[in-house]
DNA sequence: GCTTGGACCTGATTGC
DNA sequence: TGCAATCAGGTCCAAG
C-alpha cells in the first residue's frame, strides 16, 4: 500500500467493532497512502491527505493482497469471502482485502499530526524492541504494582504490543511465575525478563507470526513460531526443560501457560 | 487510583 | 448426529 494511491474503498457494513468513522470511505477514497507504520498492534498509514488510516486486526482480523504486483501476491479469492469487510483498490492494481470473522478488528481516521492525542496511545509504553524498554525501565513501571506480573505485562500502559501469548513465553524463559506480583521481582530478575521479551518478540517476527487457527501474512502464508511455543497451549504436555507438566490457569479472564517447576 | 471481570462477536471444538 | 457449553490471539469500561 505505501506509496500507492487510494482509488477507492469498500465498506461493506457499517461497522467492525465499531463504526466506521464519518464518512470514511471520501475521506480515504483519492488520498495517498505515503507512510505505513504500526504503534503497538496498531497500523498506521499516513495519508497524503494529512490523515492517519488506523487499523486494528482484533483478534482473527487479517489483511489478504490480491492482484498483480511484481509477480508477487496474487492470490484466488479467499475461501470465507462473508467476512470480507473491506476491501481498499490501490493504483497498481493491487485489492487489500480486510476480513475479520470475530469482527473486534476497527478501523479510524486521526490527524497525523496529532496522533500522541489519539486516545489508545496517549500514555501507551514503549515498544519491547525500543531502546527504552530495558530492566531498568520495568523497575521504575512496575513499582508498588499489586497486580501479578502476568497482567501487568499485558496492560499496554506498561509495555506496548505485548499479547497473551509472548507474554506466556516471555515469563517462562525468564524462571518468573506469572502469580509474581509485578511490584516484588528483584531488579536482576526484571533485566532478565526484559531481555526475554525482546527476545520472544523478535523470534516472532522473524517467524512470521503465530498461526494458532486463522492468522495469516498478507501474501496468504501461514506464520511459524507456534512451533516455537515452549508453554503457550501445551497444558499437560512435558516441560522442555524439567518435563513436569504445563500448567494452565486464569488470569484476569486469560488463560496463563506455565510451569510450576521452572518458573518461581 | 488501581485491578478485575464482563462484554463485544463468531467459529471451532468438546462433551453429553 | 445434534445440540449446548466452552474457549479463543484484544481492548474498553463499569464495578469492586
Amino acid at each position: 500500500m505505501e506509496g500507492k494511491r487510494v482509488l477507492r474503498v469498500e465498506t461493506r457494513r457499517k461497522d467492525l467493532r465499531f463504526p466506521f468513522p464519518k464518512n470514511f470511505n471520501q475521506r480515504v477514497e483519492g488520498a495517498k497512502l505515503t507512510r505505513l507504520g504500526r504503534r503497538a498492534k496498531y497500523l498506521v498509514g499516513e495519508l497524503s491527505n494529512g490523515e492517519a488510516l488506523i487499523m486494528h486486526l482484533g483478534m482473527t482480523g487479517r489483511f489478504t493482497v490480491f492482484g498483480k504486483q511484481k509477480g508477487n501476491f496474487h492470490h484466488a479469492a479467499g475461501e470465507d469471502e462473508k467476512h470480507d469487510h473491506v476491501v481498499f483498490e490501490m493504483s497498481g492494481g493491487a485489492r487489500v482485502v480486510f476480513n475479520d470473522a470475530r469482527r473486534f478488528g476497527f478501523m479510524d481516521l486521526w490527524p497525523v499530526d496529532d496522533l500522541e492525542n489519539y486516545a489508545p496511545f496517549a500514555g501507551m509504553g514503549p515498544e519491547p524492541i525500543s531502546n527504552e524498554f530495558s530492566g531498568a525501565y520495568l523497575a521504575e513501571a512496575f513499582a508498588g504494582k499489586k497486580a501479578p506480573v502476568k497482567a501487568a505485562l499485558l496492560d499496554q500502559n506498561v509495555v506496548a504490543g505485548l499479547g497473551n501469548i509472548y507474554v506466556c513465553e516471555a515469563l517462562f524463559r525468564s524462571g518468573i511465575s506469572p502469580k509474581k506480583l509485578a511490584g516484588s521481582i528483584r531488579r536482576d530478575r526484571l533485566e532478565t525478563l526484559a531481555v526475554e521479551v525482546r527476545k520472544v518478540i523478535e523470534e516472532a517476527i522473524v517467524a512470521g507470526g503465530s498461526t494458532i487457527s486463522d492468522f495469516k501474512q498478507a501474501d496468504g502464508e501461514l506464520g511459524y513460531f507456534q512451533h516455537s511455543f515452549q508453554v503457550y497451549d501445551r497444558e499437560g504436555e512435558d516441560c522442555v526443560v524439567c518435563a513436569k507438566p504445563v500448567k494452565r490457569l486464569v488470569q484476569s479472564g486469560r488463560s496463563t501457560f506455565w510451569c510450576a517447576g521452572c518458573q518461581r
